[in-house]
DNA sequence: GTCTATAGAGAGATAGAC
DNA sequence: GTCTATCTCTCTATAGAC
């Protein structure tokens, strides 16, 4: 017979995390309750305080981890000619996103409940991952074989163009992955190639 | 000697709305309190329910005159080429976007706090704007000048990096609003084109 | 039309028993 | 580690005076 109380460190955490991206994700930061999130994983909520100091901290490993393990994923490969680099890139970029839509949903919507402090953390961990863009972007650039008038904003356009993709696709809809991934990648490739 | 009580209804009315769209869009809907929106028009909150039956009321209303605006904005012009009313399109997007910060911000980040029928209402907006870029881009491919492999997915890809310019271009920075339009134009038109 | 006052619900976080 | 109970605060919305 189950306990229904005692000791769960190992597993409630991860619960409480995962409940935690679910809710935030479905309802947003503000609307969700400890109550809330306490009753999804299945205890009081008096007993998520020891698995983090308050709410904030919550949101803030959250989108940590999320960026911490963008970084991880992404390996550029400098042997490559820029315009295989960037397929890469788009591929990658597309792939792991689908894969994680809740993370990236908060990622963009609750940028603003972080506090200043945790804001600007999780800031610097996109700028590193949108630097990685760029430097494909120049090296193509400096090869004569992109025509970009600045790579700063060519790489906001393109993540922009890319990121967007998690607003509509579905598993299971009128199209697979794969042909999502096909069609950005034409679009991406002619708008900064050179004539 | 200013009055602090009696009827205000031709002035407080707009001031409720411009105070409500600031504090939503800097501080998300639920996390913005009624007594937030009257402290900042200078009444009490009470005293907003003479202008909106409730809170859920006033968002709908914020995006859905953002919306419309949108639409009586935006006039295609079917007599010129695919690449010019394409032209016309991200001039017009861009420009009507960085006009309007706040609205925009609240239309995408706050469409999941309307009840389900507002939602709708909204989503039905959106997608009649949707509808006029991906008559161009069809109308081009009809023609033969553009070659896109499916025009939906080629028009939420437009959309959404032109209206990613949003969340970093600002008024005094390092480049003029023209010089943004003229190289996402380039990017798009190229995206877009046939060989 | 605006005010004051408040009803009624629900929030985040903590204390102490087990 | 989880529970129950609770403190303290804030919220939306309404009622009735002016």
């Amino acid at each position: 017979m189950a306990r229904t109380t005692g000791s769960h460190s190992d597993i409630t955490g991860p619960k409480v995390r995962e409940a935690a991206l679910r809710l935030f994700a479905q309802n947003g930061f503000a609307a969700v309750s400890m109550r809330a999130i306490a009753s999804e994983v299945g205890v009081q909520a008096g007993a998520l305080y020891n698995y983090t100091p308050d709410k904030q901290t919550l949101l803030f490993n959250l989108l940590c981890t999320h960026m911490e393990q963008l970084l991880a994923a992404f390996t550029d490969d400098t042997s490559l000619a820029p315009v295989d680099r960037l397929r890469r890139f788009v591929d990658f970029h597309i792939r792991f996103h689908a894969d994680r839509p809740d993370e990236v949903f908060i990622s963009y919507m609750e940028l603003r409940n972080l506090s200043p402090e945790n804001f600007s953390a999780v800031e610097a961990l996109r700028r590193q991952y949108e630097d990685r863009l760029q430097a494909i972007l120049q090296s193509g650039a400096d090869a004569g074989e992109f025509d970009i008038a600045d790579t700063k904003i060519a790489t906001l356009a393109v993540i922009a163009m890319l990121t967007g993709v998690n607003t509509w696709f579905r598993v299971g809809g009128r199209l697979s992955l794969d042909q999502v991934i096909a069609q950005y990648w034409d679009m991406v490739r002619k708008s900064v190639m050179s004539g």
